[in-house]
DNA sequence: TATGAATGAGAATTCATTCAT
DNA sequence: AATGAATGAATTCTCATTCAT
């Protein structure tokens, strides 16, 4: 019997193609779009110059392809997350925990994935394009979420669902990006917590503000 | 009191070297660094390719300066807005308000070097590092103004101000990036917000989370 | 008498090394030497990058292979339009023109080899001396032709055999391509006539020149 | 007094701009557009591989600009070999040779433009058309030649003025390319012919055909 | 101060050819 | 015979930086 994985984790092994996958999305993370050399890449993955050219068409097609998967992967779980019935706040509160949880976890697993999301604003417009399209989705996926959540009477009514969303997803893409990549203050213990532990502080903010916390 | 020179010479050297500057910054935050060229920056400027290396040593050179610039104007604000006062929640809060404002406001006047701040993460390490000390310095005054309201009893006693400064950064950079430049949702009218309506919504939620709102 | 082997396995290869020479001669010709890469020729073909290696040494190995072939063909025409026995001037236009006859329709049959004979300069040194060698061989079989209508009393003396067989050359290079690939003018029928239309106008100006036209 | 040359010769002198040119179509006749690397033609001129890119914007664009020069210096040439009066036909024989002596002293002068106009075939698409364009200007010109010369009754009418146009460019198109850059039997004495030799032997074909020579 | 031509070290990409299967 | 993945040398082009004037 062969176990499936059923984790999160976009997979990125196997082939040669996406061994080229995963050695790319690292180096664009860790140095940037630029400064990441297709020499680079090919020199990490062990294989010819020429090779990187038989599966991907250009530097550009490997970045796309890699927001594209990542991108795949990241509304799948939010999607998950989806509240789908009636509750008090309390359920809801829980609801939004798990899928914060679920979000940090895949940040875990995916950290040059995410680290390229949130952080590269210097690669070339197409990419730039990409990242600002998959931000936008992600987004838009949020507020669905929270115009359900007000539907089924879990959450004050509001009239600007969009910034109610930009303030979550502000607070979503700061502390995971502090937490997997800083920048942080070298006293803080924020990298050392466990998604979970993330989730549950950021879920008291954005239901209950400082006043709460 | 200073004497300011009157002499054309320098101030056209300052002027010059100030063009060059602005001219930097806004083609940095709209294109990356990396896809900016000096010939792009003469070009813009109406200078030649030679001049712009009499005022500045290197292209990285000339990226630092403008990050050390906008820092200090940016953590000048910022010490300004600290709460020096005992006082009720309700104080607190325009106190908070009033610094918000300010910081956006300073987003807007300044808002090629805020674009640089926040989303450029493809220039090369030195420019990678000047950016996250300067975001780590902003986050420290926070803190400090954090620790400053929790001594005067105006906001409850927590044990990670590393943690609540995050939470607020991200806050304020999350709401800021897409007040300013997106990406934001083509439905959304955060965009035409002021400073100060920007600053009331993201004070509410920060104090009283989405449940105040 | 020749057995022909009726093996499949023989005709197959046969069939495939022609076919591969058949599309490497048109795209050679249509786009040139350089701009052919051997990754088109086996697209077109249908066949793995590999399998064009089985056949050929080389892309240079195919280009000379494919003029070989075309200069027996082309050398086998015009050696059959001799001109074999005295007779008069009118005699002589007539072979002359059933020979130009000749020579277009071989042209039309084989006309990727033709643009490949007369239009390719750009390709490397081996196979631009082919090409010349060709042509070289070519004039000669016209020279000899001129020599045997002078011994016949068919034409008039002349010291320089070589100026006639080159200026005979030149028409019917020039007039074939012309017919055959252009370049020509929008307005132009030239593409429209037959073989033995052509054959007769041109031979009308050989003998007699504008005046006689 | 500084003496203006008069010759016919395109100018390429003096400027870094036009030693490239002259390094260029000397190698893209000598050795085709894609044997011919920049790295040659920078070597060739004593220069940086970088500088060319300050004068030209790709190895495209230094053929299509020598293209375009070249084209214009033929056509000036032909152009003034208009006939423009009325005359015998003794009158327009010394007219037709009068001008061919200039266009072959004008391929003597520019071998290596005139090399690329009637041998290269194999370069990329937008160059094959430059040159296909410069052809069939060429060859309109001389069609608007032989128009005059009939409406002055200096020759016999006919139909297709396209195909005597066709018929005299193959003419002195094939033997100029001979006298200049073969292929040539080794025997022949061709190529040390005079411009005016050559023009002369080639009038008398034009208008008295082979049995007038 | 200012110019702009010149430099040259790379960078991405191409493509004929090889080779294990 | 055939495949197609892999190779790597070669090529075009870019661009920060220098330098003579």
């Amino acid at each position: 019997m062969i176990a499936i994985s059923s984790d999160n984790k976009v997979l990125l092994r196997d082939t040669r193609r996406e061994q080229l996958l995963a050695v790319a999305v690292e180096r664009f993370a860790k140095y940037g779009y630029h400064s990441t050399k297709i020499s680079d890449i090919v020199a990490q993955a062990g294989v010819a110059q020429g090779t990187f050219y038989w599966y991907f068409k250009s530097k550009e097609a490997i970045a796309l392809e890699i927001i594209r998967v990542g991108r795949e992967g990241l509304l799948m779980v939010i999607e998950r997350g989806y509240p789908t019935q009636n509750g008090s706040v309390q359920i809801m509160v829980q609801g939004s925990q798990r899928l914060l949880k679920d979000i940090f976890q895949f940040g875990q697993e995916n950290r040059y994935f995410m680290e390229l999301l949130l952080t590269e604003g210097g690669a070339d417009e197409t990419i730039r394009q990409g990242v600002r399209d998959t931000r936008i989705a992600m987004e838009e996926a949020f507020r669905r979420n929270i115009e359900r959540a007000i539907e089924f009477g879990m959450l004050p009514k509001s009239s600007d669902m969009h910034m109610r969303a930009a303030l979550l997803m502000s607070l979503i893409e700061g502390v995971m990006a502090r937490w997997l990549f800083g920048p942080v203050h070298p006293e803080s213990d924020l990298a050392q917590r466990s998604a979970e532990q993330l989730a549950a502080e950021t879920v008291q903010f954005e239901f209950f503000g400082l006043l709460g916390i």
